[in-house]
DNA sequence: TGTTAGCACTCTTGAATAGCGAGTGCTAAT
DNA sequence: ATTAGCACTCGCTATTCAAGAGTGCTAACA
């Protein structure tokens, strides 16, 4: 186990190139003030630390940064909470200030503000209505080809998707379409609408409306489910502004990442509650070697809707970063909870 | 005015540099087929093009590239129209390829594969419903507090909308609220749906409706359209792989411009129908000095609905940008009437 | 035995220098 | 009017050099 010193310099260490960027050396760590031995003995230790994988150098003879290891360390055990200052908890209620009620553009805005507050990349992941059911639908004639279908979950969230009618379709056909799928899909969770239009609506709409089977495909496409739910963006290009990405490399590759949804999808798509911390490899993806990914969990009551991450170098302030995770998530819950939770 | 031997050189310059991003000297065109005269003639009518503004050097003794004078001579004189290869039409007729009918995914769409048959960004403004009319309005309650307005305009495009309730609002208020909407704002244009609440509405929901002022506000704050349009996004980081953006703070005054939706509005609200060609210091934007923007409208019959453009080095392939923005806009153009157009 | 001072060594960084190659402008010959 | 020839310029690359920061090791010290 780490002695209380390897402690005490490791954190030190962490501290110091999480605001420098710069590798740290004995000599400079020396001269802080928590620090009361020789920059001999700091040698000493540093080479300890080195060995058990904690920090690395850049070269022979360069100071010390941290390895992924060591920040692991760091987060898990060394980390001090910070407390928000009142800017920052004024900055955040910010997010509700305009009168918005639609659940994805606070989700939105969320990340817009945590990205300008953190000054990295902020990504939400939309509400998940793959498990909420459904509570209402509603089909509103456009013209002779096309309708649109307005869902509503249980859990407040509503979407209006088009879709096409087949030549033959009239009012009456539509609201028949409508009662039927009324009465027999509310309640439903929404993943699992397609199956049940293909195995029950199916007969009923065969019976009450003719060319039945091109309404039928139609509104079962209409109602399927995307793949993964909405992300949003917030300070894409705030990484710019690190300095560990002038590498040009390593900024292309990141940027070419990001813009993949697919790949931030997979990273991001983390159900523990509260939360998650993944630095540097442990994300998998080369892209994100250099970056840690801090995610948090928001809900409505008990139902976990979606996630809000920051995507930071690896030398991310960890602390501030975790606090405001954690502050938004929390307060994104309760107000979305009041908002949306039906009674 | 320019001779042709003028002109003839001009063009290959910027053929030439539009393909290799080097400077073009002399003697390398001289070796080119369409060039059957000297280097040192080359050079002295090099040195009249250049005291003429249409090229510069980046150096005392380096070779010439296209100014932006030089550019847009060549946009407006020289440039030989391309026709789209099959693969290329191939690609764009798979926009629609999938089955959709939402306007804003084709839209989205369009700018998704633009960007990948050109590798520049591609930036579409979504379609502007202003001056589009009601043709429906319809709300559904959520809960207690809330409801949801959906509306419905000429051109087919749907929006819903969430609002708050007053406490004392109660279903045959909701129910008195579509009828007077509906009954007076068909019709109306959307951007001037607020004002009418407030003139015209606001005296019905007193004589029909308890606590009428917080949901005539809550309405029309509802009703009232964004500032701009949606902007979709396609090929973000693609500016990372043309080598004039190897230069690091030109990558990031871009992308931090492009992060701005406010100025990449402002390029973009381009009115005239047709092709828009501006090209670098023409868009009076530092952080576009080296960048062209091609745009081009796209419309539902007759109205104009929006734009697509492509964001690119002013060093870019104005032929095959153009060919491809007209083809994809009067393609758009005509999907979408079909689609559409009421009757 | 843990700590520290001292020292030789390593590596990065930035400045200075030189040679190469591509290109220009000018002049004189065609 | 065109072109060959030539001196000159500038960017690019490689090399060298010194300064500075840091390390590891050894020997002395408390």
């Amino acid at each position: 186990m780490l002695t209380d010193r390897q402690l005490l310099i490791l954190q030190v260490i962490v501290n110091e190139f999480i605001h420098s960027a710069q590798p740290v050396g004995s000599r400079s760590l020396s001269k802080k003030e928590e620090i009361s031995f020789s920059s001999a003995t700091i040698r000493n230790e540093m080479s300890d630390l080195e060995e058990l994988g904690f920090i690395e150098k850049t070269h022979t003879s360069s100071g010390r940064i941290p390895s992924d290891k060591g920040y692991r360390y760091y987060v898990d055990h060394l980390l001090s909470p910070q407390k928000l200052n009142k800017q920052d908890v004024h900055r955040v209620k910010s997010i509700y200030a305009e009168q918005i009620y639609e659940l994805e553009k606070i989700v939105q805005n969320s990340a817009k503000i945590l990205s300008e507050l953190t000054n990295y990349t902020a990504i939400a992941l939309g509400p998940a209505v793959r498990e909420n059911k459904l509570k209402k639908i509603q089909i509103i004639p456009l013209n002779k080809q096309a309708a649109v279908a307005i869902i509503v979950t249980d859990s407040g969230y509503v979407q209006n998707r088009m879709f096409q009618l087949p030549e033959t379709a009239d009012a009456s056909d539509l609201e028949k379409l409508a009662n039927i799928l009324n009465d027999r899909l509310i309640g439903v969770s929404i993943e699992s609408l397609n199956d049940r239009i293909y195995k029950e609506v199916a007969v009923l709409l065969r019976q009450h409306i003719k060319n039945y089977d091109f309404m039928l495909h139609s509104i079962a496409d209409t109602l399927l489910i995307p793949t993964h739910e909405k992300l949003f963006f917030g300070g894409k290009a705030n990484m710019l502004n690190q300095p560990e990405f002038h590498d040009f490399e390593k900024i292309r590759s990141l940027m070419t990442m990001i813009e993949q949804e697919d790949s931030i999808y997979e990273l991001v798509r983390e159900n523990r509650s509260g939360i998650n911390i993944k630095i540097g490899r442990e994300n998998n993806n080369s892209a994100m070697d250099n970056c840690s990914l801090i995610t948090a969990t928001y809900s409505i009551g008990t139902e976990q809707l979606g996630s809000i991450s920051i995507l930071g170098p690896t030398r991310m302030e960890y602390s501030r970063v975790i606090s405001l995770l954690d502050y938004i998530s929390n307060d994104l819950t309760t107000v979305l909870t009041k908002l949306y939770q039906s009674e």
